[in-house]
DNA sequence: TCCAATTAGTGTCACAGGGACATTATTAAA
DNA sequence: TTTAATAATGTCCCTGTGACACTAATTGGA
């Protein structure tokens, strides 16, 4: 007996954060359902061209939006009868970090693709349940930031602590000290100290740069308890 | 434009401890592919039938093996053109954990399923991809052991400290001071203390009991650093 | 030229929770 | 009544984070 495949797509929550604020990537939807509300990037697997979820999501974010994130892993999968008005529907959804600077030449130049201030999502019309996706998904880089270095996936390739340390506190709404993230950068030898330094208003700041090919290490205790 | 929907399964990796080892729950498959191999109790969506996914976890694994388990967790979804002989395929994997006492009766009865040391997996003619699934299953199980209460699902309704104790040092493979794990049974807040206790070959061990519809808590910090 | 302001980075101690392990408690069996 | 066995507690140590004072380096202005 064999049953009919339900619908099944690939989203991804995108985060970057600047000037202090955490931000969401949401596209406007041109089709229906949901024509002209915004959406999480997505859509259907192409199983002829993608060699798995992973390259869906990548491959949608880099169609709609131009975006090819440096932190990409799998969130959650959403599913049930309500979610989408054609009938029951899956969503695996994925959860995405970029810097900013690296996302915006492109984004601007795409009209239906925009930042959305985290605070901000709530006030907008949004598709499916994608408000709720996201709020998993917030709560899912707050856990990380506690306990890894993902947040350093915000920031560019070269960064200097105190541009990371704006990063974690912005994500996890609290002040960090210094000292604290400066351990947890040597501890997880995720990092090498580039040759060059950073102005900054005072001393130069040194910039730090993630090593190749590097795995996030998780620490055994949490941030600000 | 509309794709064509990949083929989805919902299969499920169901832990248990007995006698101081971890087992998985298997069963032999009936069907091609792999007609005869052993393969982590799943199957299709029932778009008619099942509510969500979760759902869906659930009634295969009552239906194959007559076992509801305490705990349900996603784990992560697999997908990829080589997994399955029929063609792209996607899988979301569910992570499960139940008491032995609670399984045994059910799985006597079904000749198709058993429970298999974790140790004995990779002996085993196992099809799909499923033996690496069990692998990131376990990971994710051992993790879990070490920043929460979650082996407790492993345990009959009433269990003892030395019993909890057993079975967390049977999933992270190391000893375990009961003094440490008193502190998170009363700090957790997740447990009760039952009237009755239980016989040991000593002094009678307090009997404890999960409360009702309590969450699982994390600790701030990792055991056996 | 020197000083103030500013941001980067270090030194050090307190605190909290887990590890180690000695000590006490309670039970059954000899 | 003694002994063995297991349960439960008391106490000290160790480690990583928080707090915060202190030093370092750079810019800009008096």
């Amino acid at each position: 007996m064999k049953f009919k495949d339900p619908q099944f797509t690939v989203d991804s929550v995108l985060f970057t954060v600047t000037d202090g604020r955490l931000k969401t990537l949401l596209v406007k939807r041109a089709i229906e359902p949901f024509v002209g509300r915004w959406a999480l990037p997505g859509g259907f697997v192409d199983v002829d061209h993608d060699d798995d979820t992973d390259m869906t999501a990548r491959r949608k974010l880099k169609d709609k939006t131009g975006v090819n994130p440096k932190y990409l892993e799998q969130l959650k999968t959403f599913s049930g009868l309500n979610r989408d008005p054609r009938g029951f529907s899956i969503t695996l959804a994925y959860f995405a970090l970029i810097a900013h600077e690296e996302a915006e030449p492109h984004i601007n130049t795409v009209d239906a693709a925009k930042w959305v201030d985290i605070e901000e999502v709530s006030a907008l019309p949004v598709a499916f349940d994608h408000k709720k996706i996201i709020d998993i998904a917030l709560l899912r880089l707050k856990q990380k930031a506690l306990y890894s270095m993902t947040p350093a996936y915000c920031c560019p390739e070269y960064f200097t602590v105190g541009q990371l340390k704006g990063v974690i506190e912005t994500i996890i709404q609290k002040p960090l000290q210094r000292k604290s993230l400066m351990r947890r950068i040597e501890s997880s030898e995720m990092f090498e100290i580039a040759e060059k330094k950073a102005q900054s208003g005072g001393r130069l700041a040194q910039l730090y740069k993630l090593k190749n090919n590097v795995d996030v290490v998780n620490f055994e205790r949490n941030l600000g308890a």
